[in-house]
RNA sequence: CGAGCCGGCCGGGCGGUCGCGACGGGUCCCUCCGGGGCCCCGCCGAGGAAAGUCCGGACUCCACAGGGCAGGGCGGUGGGCAACACCCACCCGGGGCGACCCGCGGGAAAGUGCCACAGAAAACAGACCGCCGGAGCUUCGAGCGCCGGUAAGGGUGAAACGGUGGUGUAAGAGACCACCAGCGUUCGGGGUGACCCGAGCGGCUCGGCAAACCCCGCCCGGAGCAAGGCCAGACAGGAAGCGCACAGCGUCAGCUGGGGAGGGCGGCCCGCCCGAGCUUCCGGGUAGGCCGCACGAGGCCGCCGGCAACGGCGGUCCUAGAUGGAUGGCCGCCCCCGUCGCUCCGGCGGCGGGACAGAAUCCGGCUUACAGGCCGGCUCGUCCA
């Protein structure tokens, strides 16, 4: 899994550029199955989180499932992301055969990495 | 009891808890009075295939002078249906002792084309072996080559120009005869019909593939809910090319005629119609809301008609509507299956597993995928009464 988080940026675009932007720019975490960006902020004062799951993750029953237990795990985390901030969790192929709390575990690993990666003041990529 | 055939149905159940979406109601808050937000309560919330998107429709928009040529689909008969390539019944052909199953079921004596391999020969037939006759040569039994006859026998093949018996003959041959099969045809009978049954006559027999082209009959406008409609909001234009800007009348609005880039008749051509704008490039703006959108060829129950598909009448029910795309997480009990351990052989316990698969405008079908299970009808065999 991997996490983009994208702290600080002006303007949105529409729902489907927005995730393939911070997927592309925003920094990343990876926690096995899943990985996460995030890009940020705007006047809003919510997070943004979307999802991406792919077709290599499964067929459409898959990736409904995975779809919706990556969401109601970050549901519960909705307090760890500041406002204005924008996430997107991509599904990796793993995902659909890990436990619920193995996969709870993953995203807390690749979340608050890519949190940490994005506080840090925009540098060159190490 | 054992083998087997056909049809229908289900496709985990109950409960708790934290969440998500639709609808109804309520408190409070906001409001541009249309509504919106928060919380609470009630209630509903994926499938038999929701799938593949292969047919048929509903619905929506566009088109709807005419003619011709293409193109596509279907194909025994009768019925069902909104329609179909679907369903039912029947017919024909093939398979099975049987229940039943199978057939992409028009035309091959309109035409063209093709028929692999094997085989001598594969479609106006054809002599490889064999059989028979003739004259000749040779070591007389017999053999050898030559000329001719022959499709009865062998062998090849999916298929070899009817089968059996006889007459006949040098050997043979529908050459001729009888019966049978098949083809054509006449009459009688049955059936709405495909077709079937019976009797007679004819010439003696004429292969297969149309899912090869083709011919015949019937049917078919195009696009699709990102259809289509309404509302709100944003913006900035520029360049090039083609065309109009003609004549007459006029009360100066227009009318008539000609010309006319381009467009429409959604495959093309003729033809017809519209016509003052059209095309390309650069630059700029938007990514919202509502309707369509869920009461329908609708589900269930009963009665009646029909062999059936189905139809008629009556009663009853309202049953998902997301769009950043709602059904998820956890726990307990029960039900199956596998495995391991214990066993007082009754069981008990641990672990693992329970398929195929996710609505997107809606119906009717087809096809494909599928753990496990339930119900009904029928056939054959064996045993007992």
């Amino acid at each position: 899994m991997v996490v983009h988080v994208r702290l600080a940026e002006p303007e949105a675009g529409t729902p489907v550029a927005e995730v393939a932007a911070v997927a592309a720019d925003g920094a990343g975490g990876t926690g096995g199955s899943a990985p996460v960006s995030t890009a940020s902020s705007q006047p809003a004062s919510f997070p943004l989180v979307g999802f991406a799951v792919s077709r290599a993750v499964g067929n459409a029953v898959v990736r409904n499932g995975v779809r919706r237990r990556l969401r109601a795990l970050v549901r519960d985390r909705l307090d760890l992301l500041p406002a204005g901030s924008r996430v997107v969790v991509r599904a990796l192929p793993a995902s659909a055969a890990v436990r619920f709390s193995v996969l709870a575990d993953e995203l807390d690993r690749a979340l608050g990495q890519a949190l940490r990666a994005a506080r840090r003041p925009a540098q060159s990529p190490a």
